[in-house]
DNA sequence: ATAAGTTTGTGAATGATTTCACAAGCGTCA
DNA sequence: TGACGCTTGTGAAATCATTCACAAACTTAT
């Protein structure tokens, strides 16, 4: 298959997103237009995103609800649930590890992990916190398919590299400052203080 | 001056990260091969970003990084410090309030605002949570720059409009879901899920 | 003072993404 | 059935972003 880019994920994720909440209503066609309005984007665009994929419309009726979130959930890889392990339980990381969100979409969060001997063994909802140095021991047994990365931005890229060695195919960076993905490794970076940066720029370079 | 891509805003945020290391290092002057390098870019991208504002380099030597510093700082409005409000004080508005990146990069968090009673009064770290209802009457005297939204969905659009009419300039949206930035409001969402689907997708379709 | 070695700034070329525009397919209604 | 109205799927065109490539400008060495 040909390279999706990054632009094209977002927008479907975000159409399965409004496609959730139409299904919720009980409508069970919608067009590309309806799709697009909600979106903010154009329905050219949307019929483009989908064609990537195949033909799930009908013309003159748009697409089925049902057929196209089942088609979405396909192509996104949500058929299934996710594995996520956190790594630092700090502020950041405790917040996200009790997040109602992420077990809505289908991410369980199964495990916590910090290096801070003070912290471990507490628990954080219904999880205890363990100590990092069972990283790679837990990964063996437990399968975790995404680590998200909640730590000082020291030692974080060593951290990385741990991640990756331990055969987790993917990383949720929250570490603010330059970090590599390993080799093999899917890696989204989230950097509020960046996205504050570009709310600062436009304030300033607003006409 | 014509319109900036996001992708360079988003490249002169990083730049300006490794300029504030660098410098910090004591270096003086620094290439665009090295700032690529650094950023995972090419010279001619960091060329062209920088060539958008003007000419800060000198052939044969490369950038000044006190200068070039300055000229980031200024271009993305980073001189002044900027007026945090965190709307919402549940997991995350909590977690974001006194989380220590945004005081370093020049954003300071001055108020904390909840809507339910029991928590309102509580203080989160140095700050008092106050009542939501204070919102407006609160932007008039203390001139909050940007308001982050860390709410539940339900509501979400409603909140966001306050926050247009308090007269807020920006927006930094956790809520999850489709959310509209009122007339006039720049607006950034951080959806974690989302982008947990993105590696979910990546994971999925990687070959 | 000159030559050799760097590195910038920028048009031109390329590549990627979005938008346009329309033929073709489908449902509805008379 | 046939005509009409709607909506898809998709090449082609337009727009936007990145990379190439090189003259010009600077430093250093001799």
């Amino acid at each position: 298959m040909k390279r999706i880019a990054e632009s094209t994920v977002r927008r479907l994720s975000i159409y399965l997103g409004f496609l959730e909440d139409i299904n919720r209503r009980g409508t069970t066609t919608v067009s590309s237009e309806q799709l697009a309005k909600l979106g903010g984007t154009t329905s050219a665009q949307v019929r483009k995103d989908l064609s990537l994929f195949g033909s799930f419309g009908k013309r003159g009726l748009g697409y089925s609800v049902a057929e196209l979130l089942g088609r979405l959930r396909q192509i996104m890889g949500l058929e299934r649930r996710w594995r996520v392990c956190i790594i630092g339980a700090g502020k950041i990381g405790a917040a996200l590890a009790q997040f109602e969100g992420f077990a809505q979409r289908g991410f369980d969060v199964v495990a916590v992990y910090d290096s801070n001997p003070a912290r471990i063994g507490e628990m954080l909802g219904e999880l205890r916190i363990r100590d990092v140095a069972f990283l790679e021991r837990d990964a063996e047994t437990e399968k975790f398919d995404i680590a998200v990365l909640a730590i000082p931005p020291r030692g974080a890229q060593k951290m990385a590299d741990r991640v990756g060695r331990a055969g987790i195919g993917a990383i949720l960076n929250f570490v603010a400052g330059q970090l590599t993905a390993p080799p093999k490794v899917a890696m989204r970076t989230v950097d509020m203080a960046m996205e504050l940066e570009a709310l600062s720029f436009a304030l300033t370079n607003r006409d």
